[in-house]
RNA sequence: GGCCUCAUAGUUCAAGGGAUAGAACAAGAGUUUCCUAAACUCUAGAUACAGGUUCGAGUCCUGUUGGGGCUACCA
């Protein structure tokens, strides 16, 4: 917004010619007025005191004055405390309204060949088990900062690295070979991923089985872990698969395949999607190399048991392993790995990974190494840290049964949706079809918005029996809201209302209109805010904020039904653009809004 | 043990060092001859504790208490 700018120029400028002193005009406070107080801008003017050696009062007066005559736009000013409150004219609101009225995507800026590439990493599943709720979380999020980034006038590139080896999938392949009988997707009729993930639940209970078993035997409990046959075995396969033995690599492949599909259907429900998708059997040898390398140029250095570690002690850190004895890579030699081969591939600019906090450490690591190994961009990647997601009862273990399964939840979402919808009766007059795509627009509406309108950074708590509400603070309500300045717009134009070209400059605003307005040129600001701190949960508030003012004004003053044109048309100019922020907002956050609901 | 993080109404979440700490759900009371009541209006209710910095602290610093995480040859 420029008029924001203006005024803390004007601000500095006043400060010079009143008390004689050079101030940065960016130091200058300025915030949009509390809604409770009369005004549109509020200059604070408690640090000015130190220069103006006047009371807070007399010196709000002073620049109060001094802006007032400067700028044609300040109606009237008014200080109280230490707060000067600045009212705009009308006729600046409605020229405002005028400005943005007919900007396509207002608030939103489209990269150029110049712009900087961003590199979004997220979801990262493994391929042992099925997506539940925190790899929800991590989707949402990682699609939903590609949108805002790339509003931002960035390039981005959406990316997913699937871990797609390693003991885990070892064990899943294991039990399958011992104990499916042959099972596949299509002979049980399950989802792949979840084919396989049952496996991998399997694999654990058999080998809980047999450390008891050891146990009983009088063996401790660490002595029976490390002894168990069924671990053996697993890692006798993983070394196998590293050495491209036929029949192990061709059931890895298949069931792979399994679970590709099975995640596909779940990205395609929460509407992600991906632009480059690197698999860590790809990535690890690439990863390998680089850490021996390392090795040679004498940045890591091998224990006697052949194992390779970095001493990050130097840097406050501990030793960290690279490769183990045997000569297989671990988590942080894959991500060397791919990080290498994302490099080669694009010209990235800026590398952001979206993964939980839990692993702000290895990011740490990762950060250092890839400097040491003389990535310029090592140091500066960011991660994009977010909280767990946890039940009432604690924290979410799949050996307890106790995830809550994406699939299961979209499928419960939609289900609520529809039979809200059916006992609201809104839909009257749609096809099965049609009714059906709204429902799942609300269902999806409500967990995404949901699930990003908490601050990223905190854990969160998800009640699965009462979870997902379709009214008060949530996404049904801002949809709601947009459906029903869709529905106001269809009524104006049915009743041959036409919306003006230009507004009239003598036509006046309620504050209740002037808030609005407001709020609508504040977008801009929003998208930026968010962008600088990766929160979607910026853009979910705003949005709320703007459905629940929009709402307001609604039961308060009739649109279509005024009978004053003025008025008329810029409730209904300003009704439209309020629509189309909504949309806007709603489509930063990964979510549709529907025409009707 | 060390390091990181969080603590706000009964509950789930807000609050870029600024004014009287906002919402929603749950509780209670209202609003449909009028543009969608998935809405709107009203009532009641909160900064874990103790210090400090500041004109001003939920926000910054120190300590205490209580959650969560990391400190793995799991990924």
């Amino acid at each position: 917004m420029q008029i924001e700018n203006k005024i803390k120029n004007t601000v500095a400028e006043a400060i010079k010619e009143l008390y004689g002193q050079d101030v940065d005009s960016n130091s200058i406070q300025l915030n949009l007025t509390r809604k409770d107080q009369k005004g549109d801008f509020t200059v604070v003017v408690f640090p000015l005191l130190r220069i103006s050696k006047k009371n807070p009062e007399e010196t709000g007066k002073d620049i109060g004055n001094y802006l007032k005559e400067k700028l044609s736009e300040i109606a009237e000013f008014k200080v109280i405390k230490g707060f000067l409150n600045l009212l705009l004219s009308h006729s600046y609101w409605i020229n405002s309204l005028n400005e943005i009225k007919d900007t396509e995507e207002y608030g939103f800026t489209h990269a150029t060949d110049e712009s900087p590439l961003t590199m979004i990493e997220y979801s990262s599943p493994n391929t042992n088990k099925p997506l539940h709720l925190g790899h929800i979380r991590n989707n949402l999020l990682g699609y939903s900062l590609s949108r805002i980034v790339a509003s931002m006038g960035e390039k981005v590139v959406k990316t997913n690295i699937v871990n797609d080896r390693g003991i885990h999938i070892c064990k899943s392949m294991l039990a399958w070979q011992k104990w499916g009988n042959g099972a596949t997707p299509e002979s049980t009729g399950k989802k792949g991923d979840h084919l396989v993930g049952d496996f991998y639940v399997k694999f654990d209970q058999e080998y809980k089985k047999e450390i008891a078993a050891l146990m009983d035997k009088g063996l401790s409990k660490e002595e029976a872990e490390k002894q168990t046959k069924l671990m053996e075995e697993a890692r006798e396969m993983l070394r196998k698969w590293e050495a491209k033995d036929p029949e192990v690599y061709e059931l890895w492949k298949m069931m792979n395949e399994w679970v590709y599909k099975g995640f596909d259907e779940t990205y395609k429900a929460l509407g992600v999607d991906f632009d480059k998708i690197y698999y860590e059997s790809e990535t690890y040898s690439v990863g390998k190399e680089e850490v021996l390398r390392g090795l040679k140029e004498g940045l890591f250095y091998r224990k006697e048991d052949n194992s390779v570690w970095a001493d990050l002690s130097a840097e406050g850190l501990d030793e960290k392993l690279l490769l183990r004895g045997d000569g297989t890579s671990v988590y942080m030699t894959q991500d060397i790995g791919t990080a290498k081969m994302r490099f080669n591939d694009f010209p990235i600019d800026k590398m952001v990974y979206v993964v939980g906090n839990e692993q702000i450490y290895h990011f740490k690591v990762l950060s250092l190494l890839l400097d040491k190994l003389g990535y310029k961009w090592g140091k500066d990647l960011v991660h994009f840290s977010y909280g767990m997601v946890e039940l009432p009862e604690g924290k979410m273990k799949s050996r307890e049964g106790t995830v809550v399964d994406a699939d299961d939840l979209i499928a419960e979402m939609v289900n609520t949706a529809r039979e809200m919808s059916k006992e609201l009766g809104k839909l009257d007059g749609y096809t099965e079809e049609e009714a059906e795509k709204v429902y799942y627009t609300i269902a999806m509406g409500a967990l995404k918005y949901f699930i990003l309108k908490v601050d990223p950074r905190k854990n969160m708590t998800f009640d699965p029996k009462e979870s997902i509400d379709f009214n008060g603070n949530t996404g049904p309500f801002i949809q709601y809201s947009y459906a029903r300045i869709r529905s106001v717009l269809r009524k104006a134009s049915d009743k041959g209302t036409a919306i003006p070209e230009k507004l009239n400059d003598n036509a006046e605003l309620t504050e209740k209109e002037t808030q609005l307005l407001k709020m609508v040129l504040n977008f801009p600001n929003i998208v930026e805010e968010a962008g600088k701190v990766y929160s979607p949960a910026i853009i979910a508030n705003y949005a709320y904020d703007l459905a629940k003012e929009f709402n307001q004004f609604y039961h308060e003053m009739p649109i279509v039904f005024e009978e004053d044109a003025l008025k008329r048309e810029v409730r209904l100019v300003l009704s439209e653009k309020v629509g189309d922020i909504i949309k806007q907002s709603m489509w930063l956050l990964g979510i549709d809004v529907p025409e009707r609901m």
